[in-house]
DNA sequence: GGATTTCTTGACCGGCCGGTCAAGAAATCC
DNA sequence: GGATTTCTTGACCGGCCGGTCAAGAAATCC
């Protein structure tokens, strides 16, 4: 549905998008109805309609968007840094970041990878972030700084620890985004295991 | 609801159970409803509440179920050990086995922490699983095997890491739970580094 | 300023939802 | 074998769901 929109339809459309986030975010996806969304807004059933297919069209768009802004930010915060490591720090580091200013999205993201449903949107925007990171990892293993393991699953595990870390930290306790960065960039760089001689 | 069951409403429950199970992790708990899990037993809707609640209360049951089922697996894995890193290399690959062998409470466990609603009954599932992990680590870095870092995000990033790794490459590309355990040991343990002298 | 397009209203649709309940069948108890 | 408990049936409840649509108001176009 794309539609010739004036300045006032563009607002309304945000307006939609924003209430719609902020619902999903806090009830679920499937709790949030349609009536609620336009009675929360005051505003008739038709309005939605007018500017959404469908609900669930209206949260294909969120996701998307969220998406491309989490992207945004990680390609902003890596550009000047060609070291194939501090790339993926940066990226990690970018992502905590852009997290913790968003923890609606995040939530939504969330939900939408384990619903069937959402699955096809999901993996599309998952496997560009695995294809990202897993640039990087490979980029690592040819010049000799990473070890050489299988780059998708080291990027699976950035990503996973990422968003636990995230999810646990950041929108649970509200701990400062740089420090959880700190150590999840500790971890995955140097491993647990205190370096011993007989190791290394 | 605890109900005297004889051997036949025994067996009626626990059909109940697994249908459901099956239903809510192919197309998600709100999309599941009471009277396609009745038909399709094949039964009346009364059958249904006659042995649980809810329909929220049969979910929590199975919640309950599928946590207590993989703690177990995790304490006979590392029984006969004592060495905390080991301990923690056990767990990881009892894990994957278990959530290889258990594909759809994997899945309902992953959309419950996604809901408001069951977040509480999450929660005490993994905070119990968090502090198992955590106590192996603070083992670890008294015995002065495992770096000094807060051992509580060393957990969780330990939970993410195992849980996204599982989704992706047990669930999604069905790779052998052992292939996916020996890579996130190896990376959880040594980190992404090749040492390097100047670090080490 | 008339025509056209954008936007809004809100009553209404069929359909499904979770849950109730009276009635009776089946199993178990003593 | 009568009494009691366990189990099952399925019609029915009020309520909400996503989505439609005819009518008209507001903004924009020319």
């Amino acid at each position: 549905m794309t539609r010739r929109l004036t300045q006032r339809g563009q607002e309304r459309r945000r307006q939609i998008l924003d209430f719609a986030i902020a619902r999903f975010a806090e009830n679920g996806y499937h709790p949030t109805s349609v009536a609620e969304i336009v009675q929360g807004l005051g505003v008739g059933k038709g309005v939605f309609y007018w500017y959404f297919e469908s609900k669930e069209e209206l949260f294909l768009e969120i996701l998307k968007e969220a998406q491309l802004d989490l992207r945004r930010a990680q390609r902003a915060a890596i550009e000047d840094v060609t070291d194939p490591v501090e790339r993926i720090a940066l990226g990690m580091r970018a992502t905590m970041a852009w997290s913790a200013s968003h923890p609606e999205l995040h939530r939504l993201v969330q939900f939408a990878g384990t619903q069937e449903h959402f699955a096809a949107a999901m993996r599309k925007g998952q496997e560009t972030a695995v294809r990202d990171a897993g640039r990087h990892v490979r980029d690592g293993i040819a010049t000799g700084q990473i070890r050489d393991l299988d780059p998708e699953m080291l990027a699976h595990a950035i990503l996973g620890m990422t968003a636990q870390l995230a999810r646990e930290f950041l929108h649970e306790r509200h701990v400062s985004h740089e420090v959880v960065a700190d150590t999840a960039v500790s971890l995955l760089l140097d491993g647990l295991l205190v370096p011993s001689p007989t190791r290394a």
